[in-house]
DNA sequence: ACAATTTTGTTATGATATAACAAGTAAAAC
DNA sequence: GTTTTACTTGTTATATCATAACAAAATTGT
């Protein structure tokens, strides 16, 4: 299985462009759900652990029926509520995020230290590029304070091109 | 018909806790739709203009099948295209935003400057105040470059509690 | 009037998500 | 180690959100 892809989950990290070996990333988001799980007295099940595996296995952000394909293929139970009380777990668990722009969920790389998802998507490839951005949080904190608003939850999701399809565009016009 | 009410669409403005007259929103809204219609020669026919208003005269984001209904109720046809088409061009237009988080609708204040629609939806009481912060847009747009992406659309919907939903628990728990 | 363009009507279907209740399974209490 | 409890999964049905495809009607430009 290769996985010389251009998969992106950057927390402004500098291997966003590199080849890196997906198996790897994989490998540790899983170990981390492990952790977590245990720590927090949750049960990582099954159908849960495998439904992480596979959202991390695709390299965009996966459609519950998509995932609920993928499930049954391996002999799962194929009816929606399966899939749905999958992701209900993983996000509660904060292993994914639902990027409601695009009703896809994503594997989250950092889910050890609780955050806000924000992202980058490219229109053309349709990549998310996971970001963390502190200024922009605590901008947007103050900012909803200072309207009385106290804020719980950020649906950040950013769309245009990305680097790799901006340097194609620019190849196939030159 | 009462508009005393929690309504809220400020832009950064400071009338956003006050009680002011709704149907004077939706009477500037609808003229400036008008005008900005007239200018880059776009018809906004009964339906879309109707449509418009019904967004307008709804104080939280409305469900397309909701503005379905009610413009089935006033003889409208009543096929799911009618409204989609209706919500279709009133988004190009920039006459209204689409809320993701919530598959919703909201009348935009400010259609006649372009801008990206950010939001606080509150939890409690489900009522949307669009807000501006240039700051923000700014960063994003500077963060974004800084990993060779270009910005083209901003989905920035946070949700929590708002000024009136807060001051009610306290006072519930006073 | 005529042709071209845009808008609307109509039918069908696709895509996303949840409700409700029964059955099974694992943890905790005894 | 059996009972009780809480949690998890199975199953059926339905709710909710959105688009495809093509025909008919209305508007616009000539
Ligand atoms: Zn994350
Ligand atoms: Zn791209
Ligand atoms: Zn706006
Ligand atoms: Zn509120």
């Amino acid at each position: 299985m290769k996985h010389e892809d251009s998969h992106q989950h950057s927390q402004q990290d500098s291997h966003q462009h590199s080849h890196h070996n997906h198996n790897d990333c994989i490998d540790t988001a899983l170990e981390t759900a492990e952790t977590l799980c245990a720590e927090q007295g949750q049960r990582l099940t099954k159908v849960r652990r495998r439904a992480l595996e596979l959202i991390w296995e695709s390299h965009r952000p996966l459609g519950a029926y998509q995932l609920l394909a993928k499930l049954a293929e391996e002999g799962f139970n194929s009816a929606p509520p399966t899939v749905y009380r999958a992701l209900d777990f993983l996000l509660g668990a904060g292993l994914i995020h639902k990027v409601e722009s695009m009703n896809a969920y994503l594997g989250c790389a950092h889910a050890d230290k609780a955050h806000k998802g924000y992202f980058l998507i490219c229109d053309e490839c349709h990549n998310v590029m996971e970001f963390d951005y502190q200024d922009i949080h605590a901008a947007l904190i103050e900012k909803a304070a200072h309207q009385g608003f106290e804020l719980r939850a950020e649906t950040i999701e950013l769309t245009g091109l990305c680097a790799k399809c901006k340097a194609k565009k620019v190849g196939a016009s030159a």
